[in-house]
DNA sequence: CATAATACTATACAGAAGAATAGTTGTCAA
DNA sequence: TTGACAACTATTCTTCTGTATAGTATTATG
């Protein structure tokens, strides 16, 4: 990126806390207003920050303002799943518990959701409490980390499926691995998504 | 919170959606053609969810709505530290490489910082590549894992403060402990502050 | 049943806002 | 030294925008 000059820079810090602050991107005439200048001289350097990379500009709107880097393309909404029930849609309004915004570099996929771990077997990877990001997909590779609903109830395992049918372990040794001839796989075991974050808050 | 009506709980997810869209919130009328009825009609709208508390508007402004929960106070940007060197101040410009929009919820305390692991000796807990999230603060509890500086050099390691010393463990059974006399301690060591979070893509 | 809230139309107004015109002054690199 | 860029002033124009006035019809709800 090109490189910006002390004002333009000032100027542009100045957009990042108001946007902070107040949820919306600054007029011209605010920027003008702040720095004690002409409506004109603020546009000069709003566009200056435009041509520069920096921001973009929504020609004729009003605030129409968006910090590259920092737009509504950095964030995204990632809703966080209560209990997972069979045969709904997985992000139907009812299961989503609340939602929480996150850099949309993690998100990797477009159908993406965060859940809460309670049990232990997948230790010391995951532990319970962590918060898992799953990327909504129906297969996954061989020994992947996927979210899994078996009949009913949703956990964290490792998948192998195999011409004998599909295994599900658990990293933790004292969790015995779950094994599924491919007639008892396909009626009771479905695979929700790949895991592909953790978060665990210390 | 009150509940709302069809529309009204229509007209809130088209600001929700336009704010994630375009970075900024609607116009009344903007509001107003996306559901093709009359400016009026649309403000009404929108002063039916401020009383409802869904949203903030700011009189007067051009676009002055902010969706509560999902407004500047729900997002911060946290710097992620390249290398840590001693002796500057923390969060220098020079040292940041780039900022992360988090939920604030997960950001406890107000001077916070991102870095990303390089060892292993506080496997399996964190693991190399793991970005952990640091609250800036001078002192540890017994046992608590922090961001450590060493002469020159930041380290991720378990705590431990004793009248005979300091100690600093990795919980990688591999990782043989670094003791400190007081007199090193004080004239080597610098606790930048204690981890509070992990982040780890897989 | 009455009253409040919802959901609108139609028109109008004043101030806000982006942009344009027409300059000035200073810096800095080719 | 010359031209591009930076950093402004001052004024004007038109459109945008929030809000107000004055209604109407429908739907809840106590």
């Amino acid at each position: 990126m090109k490189t910006l000059t002390a004002k333009q820079q000032a100027v542009l810090a100045f957009v990042e806390d108001f946007f902070q602050q107040q949820g919306y991107p600054p007029t011209v005439r605010e920027v003008a207003a702040h720095f004690g200048i002409q409506p004109r001289a603020a546009a000069d350097h709003l566009s200056a920050l435009k041509r520069k990379g920096y921001l973009h500009r929504e020609p004729g709107r009003s605030r129409g303002l968006t910090l590259v880097g920092r737009g509504p393309e950095a964030v995204v909404e990632v809703p966080i799943l209560g209990q997972i029930a069979a045969g709904q849609p997985l992000l139907a309004t009812q299961q989503v518990e609340d939602t929480l915004p996150l850099p949309r570099s993690w998100v990797r996929g477009d159908e993406v959701f965060l859940l809460r771990v309670s049990g232990d077997s997948m230790a010391p990877l995951i532990l319970p409490g962590d918060l898992v990001m799953v990327r909504v997909q129906p297969r996954v590779d061989r020994g992947d980390i996927a979210v899994v609903l078996i009949y009913d109830e949703a956990t964290v395992k490792r998948v192998y499926e195999e011409a004998g049918g599909l295994v599900l372990k658990g990293d933790n040794p004292s969790f015995t691995p779950l094994r599924f001839s491919p007639a008892e796989a396909a009626e009771l075991v479905q695979i929700l998504g790949k895991v592909v974050g953790v978060y665990r808050a210390l």
